[in-house]
DNA sequence: CACAATACCTGCTAGC
DNA sequence: TGCTAGCAGGTATTGT
């Protein structure tokens, strides 16, 4: 489920329990969660340990492990579909879904939260996470992000424009959703090759990326004091999941395509 | 190399 | 009511 402005607004609300907090013990309760060498290990390596900053990149999340006397490693959670972080009062409840749990003292604990079981857990090295980074396209949301180095990125690119944004490699953090919803903003057909659009398109596109993500990550935040919600319901969904419904702009029935393997929702009006 | 198709999982729901 | 096909906000892997 969750794209970026999801996955900040866990970072967000987990970051005050989970930072500085003590691993007493950590439970992996599903051997394909742990991506990499074994569940066993893993547990051992992080029990007795202290998290330090919780940070995203893309759609990752990277809990900093104190090292001492060894290096610093970072456990990488990837959420993939379903997956879903919080904190529980009392590590002895939890959801059947449970897939991984970082008891803390007192019973508090940080559980990972998965139905689909497509989520991931990794322990890594400090090479490991940079070279995770270096995989990754910029932020839509740091100053990198330069509508310059969004074009150069996209003349590179041959594929839909649609397909190019939910690239991590070339942009982090965009999914199937706000794609939909920028290319709207941005009046451009998800069909249209990325390589092709004109430079005054290109300003359009960097444009309603920035704003589009800004607001997402504005509205996902705003909603979390309810856990188990994902801000579909603050961020208003112009096209996303609205097959055949007028578009609020020119009326025009919304259509559905698949790209990719994967729904697009376009508005035939707005977008050329 | 770039790109497309498929695999990975489970749960929900629209339609029969 | 009960079944099933189709779909779900992601990405690693495999194939062309």
């Amino acid at each position: 489920m969750p794209e970026m402005p999801e996955v900040e607004a866990v970072c967000r609300r987990i970051r005050p329990e989970v930072a500085g907090s003590i691993i007493r013990r950590a439970r992996l309760l599903r051997p394909g969660t742990a991506a990499g060498p074994g569940a066993r290990e893993m547990e051992a390596w992080l029990e007795g340990r202290r998290i330090g900053r919780v940070l995203r990149r893309g759609k990752n999340i990277l809990l900093y492990l104190a090292g001492r006397p060894e290096p610093w490693r970072a456990l990488h959670v990837h959420l993939r579909m379903t997956g879903n972080l919080e904190m529980a009062p009392d590590a002895r409840m939890h959801a059947a879904a449970a897939r991984m749990i970082l008891e803390f003292d007192g019973r508090r604990a940080l559980v990972f939260h998965d139905p689909r079981a497509l989520g991931r857990v990794r322990l890594m090295t400090a090479d490991q996470v940079r070279e995770l980074s270096a995989a990754i396209g910029p932020e839509p949301l740091s100053p990198a992000f330069t509508a310059g180095r969004m074009t150069e990125a996209a003349r590179r690119c041959r594929k839909a424009v649609k397909l190019f944004l939910l690239d991590q490699t070339r942009i982090a953090g965009i999914g199937n959703i706000y794609a939909a919803e920028i290319l709207f903003a941005a009046g451009i057909h998800p069909g249209r090759r990325a390589n092709r659009l004109s430079a005054a398109r290109m300003e359009a596109l960097h444009g309603a990326i920035r704003r589009t993500m800004a607001e997402a990550v504005r509205t996902a935040g705003a909603e979390y004091g309810e856990p188990g919600r994902w801000g579909e319901a603050e961020f208003a969904l112009r096209v996303y999941g609205r097959e055949g419904e007028p578009c609020g702009r020119c009326g025009a029935r919304v259509k559905r395509v698949r790209q990719g393997g994967r729904s697009t929702y376009y508005c035939p009006g707005c977008q050329r």
